[in-house]
DNA sequence: CATTTCACCTGGTGGC
DNA sequence: TGCCACCAGGTGAAAT
């Protein structure tokens, strides 16, 4: 479900409702393959950890933990991390902050009960997810294979794409060159930029990678500031939908007008993903 | 190595 | 109403 703006608004509600928090239990369902470190591990290096701060790298959520004694609620956003809890939310995935009253939803899989009474839910029904604990005494802090899209500049974003022979719309969804594009935006910055998605991704121009970087930030920064795209279920931290479904120009729009120049939205399967794409806007 | 295909899951939709 | 085929925002392992 969820890609970059998507899962950065996640991470900004999360963090606003439970920053300085403490996990007091950690419960997970049985599914071996939604932890990458197991479920049990998880559970022991959250109990007892202060949440300090929520972000989102990529698509990945990132929760630092610190350990932290008891009864000193002063200063414990200022705590030094030395733990991680991760969570990618996979297609379905939601992560949200409830009362610890609200209606347990099917499929949920995680349920970390904090300090102040709220709770952190984890609901991913087709369990593509996956969380992931690190403690950094030890062990890495969690990076992104690739990079920002949000923060890449000029010559480096040039650079991931030279002497590739795959379509630019592959190379785009490939996350160890760019973490955090997925099929929606990829096909509407794509657009934007004028670009068509079979196009080999070391055969663009100079100007035409220019246009896509530029697009590409300009289409997931207005989709951040509009809470993400609702397509079908995807909600934030409270619940709620995003708006940007309302700007998309050929995601999903297969057979309606284009709405700049009025043809026909392709689509066409690429990269084993619907592509969707204006046969007359985009060369 | 680079690139492509497919399995992993459940649920919603539309045709018959 | 039921059954079925097909579709879905992602990823990583296996095949090419």
């Amino acid at each position: 479900m969820p890609e970059l703006p998507e899962v950065e608004t996640i991470a900004r509600g999360v963090n606003a409702r439970v920053r300085g928090d403490r996990i007091v239990h950690a419960w997970f369902a049985n599914h071996q393959r939604l932890f990458k470190s197991h479920a049990v591990r998880q559970a022991k290096g959250l109990e007892g950890r202060v949440l300090v701060s929520v972000h989102r790298t990529g698509k990945h959520i990132v929760c630092e933990l610190a350990s932290a004694p008891k009864g000193r609620h002063s200063s414990k956003a200022e705590l030094q991390p030395d733990a991680q809890w991760i969570v990618h939310l996979g297609m379905t995935g939601r992560l949200l902050v409830t009362t610890p009253d609200a209606p347990v939803a099917p499929h949920t899989h995680a349920r970390l009960e904090l300090e102040s009474g709220k709770e952190l839910r984890f609901v991913d029904p087709r369990r593509f997810g996956k969380l992931d604990f690190r403690d950094l005494k030890g062990g890495e802090a969690f990076n992104a294979a690739g990079a920002e899209p949000l923060m890449i500049a000029q010559e480096e974003f040039a650079a991931l794409f030279r002497g590739r022979k795959l379509a630019i719309k592959a190379a785009l969804l490939n996350q160890s060159l760019l973490s955090g594009i997925g099929n929606i935006y990829a096909d509407e910055s794509l657009f934007h930029a004028g670009i068509r998605p079979r196009r080999g991704a070391g055969r663009l121009t100079r100007a035409e990678l220019e246009r896509l970087r530029l697009a590409l930030q300009s289409v997931l920064e207005q989709a951040i500031r509009l809470g993400g795209s609702s397509v079908s279920d995807y909600v934030d931290a409270e619940g709620m939908r995003g708006f940007f479904q309302l700007e998309h120009c050929v995601y999903l729009r297969t057979g309606q007008p284009c709405r700049h120049c009025g043809t026909p939205i392709q689509r066409i399967t690429l990269a084993g993903r619907g592509t969707h794409f204006c046969p007359k806007c985009q060369r």
